[in-house]
DNA sequence: CTTAATTTGTCCGTATGTATG
DNA sequence: ACATACATACGGACAAATTAA
């Protein structure tokens, strides 16, 4: 009754059940979850068989643990599993390909978005960056981008589109640089006027130049 | 000399190690890896650590165990990592319309593509769909979908697709109906026209139907 | 079909290092 | 300094599944 999933692993149906524990107690991130004894005698396994769980959790980042301390819910952005899965994923050829393209699917999607919508087009960020770009003030990629996708309110894509950018090569962490600005200044312009054709190809000539 | 690397956390530690054995035995996706005894007396571990390593890399989609029988590399390509971030994401209020959003972000991407190329524009499968629904042979929807985001060659994209269909509440699986027809068959005659505005277009009115 | 060996799945007891009060 | 709570780690034991003889 209730628990009567039928998971192929176990210890995929314990991390469902240390999800529904999370859910159920309104767990916020950085807070304590229950020990590794608590938790298994709640769930009824063993000690071991709740720590595979934990430990997968924890390489994918979704919580923490520090030593004698006990675990804790982990913000998204720490973003653990990253640097493991991307030496898999870089070892795969063609691979790289499909992120770095799927992420700019993301991108433009976003970008289409704003264009298509009142509200979305005239935010005052847009103007904001704008002037930031025109007085030559220090400005990250990321930045930009991030926005835009906020501003689509789909917090799904924005998810996708964090993780995959950490697995792009493309330097997104630094700063927007000389030839970047009129292109950013096309888009943003673009934007606020509504025109989606023409946002979307200074978009791509603006990845055409940083990658 | 060698393993020098200072890792905080001994069982991150392991996976590394893990990684090491991968390579340097060569070991193909699908090939067994050594046993969990065998690994743990290897790397000078305890099977329960061992274990622990090897269950942080099954949640990643990384390895295969299979009870009774062994471990074995997976197609890195499976991407459970995704699946699971989703099942975070879906908890929070209004994620629904989210996957819905982005699930078409996906395929409307996907048209776009096959527009653009004369390659995939022309495949012989969309005419082979165009004919079938003429003579009211029975088709399944997401089979449509999937062969056009399959045409595109990124895999990522429709890893993420196929993930977000099993969400979405659109009945994906059904028939084609009566009035889907020719709205279809509209949006395989731009594609091999390239025109991916009408393509698109046509697309809307598509799902505006179904949903 | 039976049996034995191998391997994963699970649990427990114990010991140790770390943080908190 | 001490006690408590917790994570970390090891190794043993047995169950369950698979494979091969």
């Amino acid at each position: 009754m209730g628990t009567e999933k039928k998971a192929e692993k176990r210890f995929l149906y314990i991390v469902e059940q240390i999800r529904e524990i999370i859910r159920e107690e309104n767990i916020q991130v950085g807070d304590k979850l229950p020990s590794e004894r608590t938790l298994a005698e709640r769930l009824q396994v063993g000690r071991s068989t709740a720590r595979e769980a934990l430990r997968s959790m924890e390489l994918l980042g979704l919580i923490e643990t520090r030593h004698g301390e006990g675990t804790f819910l982990a913000d998204v952005k720490k973003h653990q599993l990253v640097e493991v899965l991307a030496r898999f994923i870089l070892e795969q050829p063609g691979a790289l390909e499909d992120v770095v393209e799927t992420r700019r699917i993301h991108e433009r999607a976003a970008i289409s978005t704003l264009c298509r919508h009142e509200r979305t087009a005239h935010l005052p960020v847009w103007e904001s960056f704008y002037y930031k770009l025109d007085e030559n003030e220090s400005m990250v990629r990321e930045d930009i981008i991030r926005e835009m996708i906020i501003a689509t309110n789909n917090r799904l894509s924005l998810k996708i589109w964090f993780l995959l950018k950490q697995y792009s090569s493309a330097p997104f962490n630094e700063d927007v640089q000389g030839e970047e600005v009129p292109l950013i200044q096309q888009l943003l312009m673009a934007i606020a006027e509504m025109k989606e054709e023409e946002a979307l190809d200074s978009y791509e000539r603006w990845m055409d130049v940083i990658e």
